[in-house]
DNA sequence: GCCAACGTTGGC
DNA sequence: GCCAACGTTGGC
């Protein structure tokens, strides 16, 4: 199982309209990057990521996961741009900022942290635990469900 | 609201 | 195929 990011402004689509969106998850649309696209080609059912909130609020505010692996996305007029469905698993009870992640020598590498702008983006499994960690979330029950 | 960083586009 | 111009993202 691997792990990943999504970055989403909540003026835009929130974790509040995704966690409405139930168990059967939405379409994460709208990637119109090529490095973004790939690594959501990488995805597998049942993999486990971060839903972040960019610009305003800058934190991990959730826990989702992967419920239909990468298809053509319906938003896009070229079927070469694809996304996957995502579900909310779990609140991150307390949201960690952007502040935090940087202030913490265990992340210095991570993506979110080297590259701003990319919109969706791999999370390596310690960085996944100790997010979770940070967040007030048990790492054992994000990882495995 | 500004602007740095970065990706994409298009002229040559 | 290079690269300047432009657009977008997202932190500040």
């Amino acid at each position: 199982m691997r792990y990943w990011l999504y970055k989403s402004e909540p003026a835009t689509w929130s974790w509040d309209q995704q966690k409405q969106k139930g168990a059967s998850g939405e379409e994460w649309t709208g990637v119109r990057n090529y490095q973004a696209r790939n690594f959501m080609r990488e995805m597998k059912r049942g993999d486990r990521g971060f839903f972040y909130h960019s610009n305003e609020g800058k934190a991990v505010v959730g826990i989702v996961e992967v419920v239909k692996e990468a298809h053509a996305d319906s938003t896009a007029d070229d079927p070469k741009w694809e996304c996957v469905d995502i579900r909310a698993v779990m609140d991150v009870p307390e949201p960690v900022t952007l502040d935090r992640i940087k202030a913490e020598p265990a992340l210095t590498d991570m993506v979110l942290v080297n590259n701003s702008r990319l919109s969706v983006q791999p999370v390596t499994e310690e960085e996944f635990a100790h997010v979770c960690a940070m967040g007030g979330v048990d790492p054992q029950s994000a990882m495995k469900g």
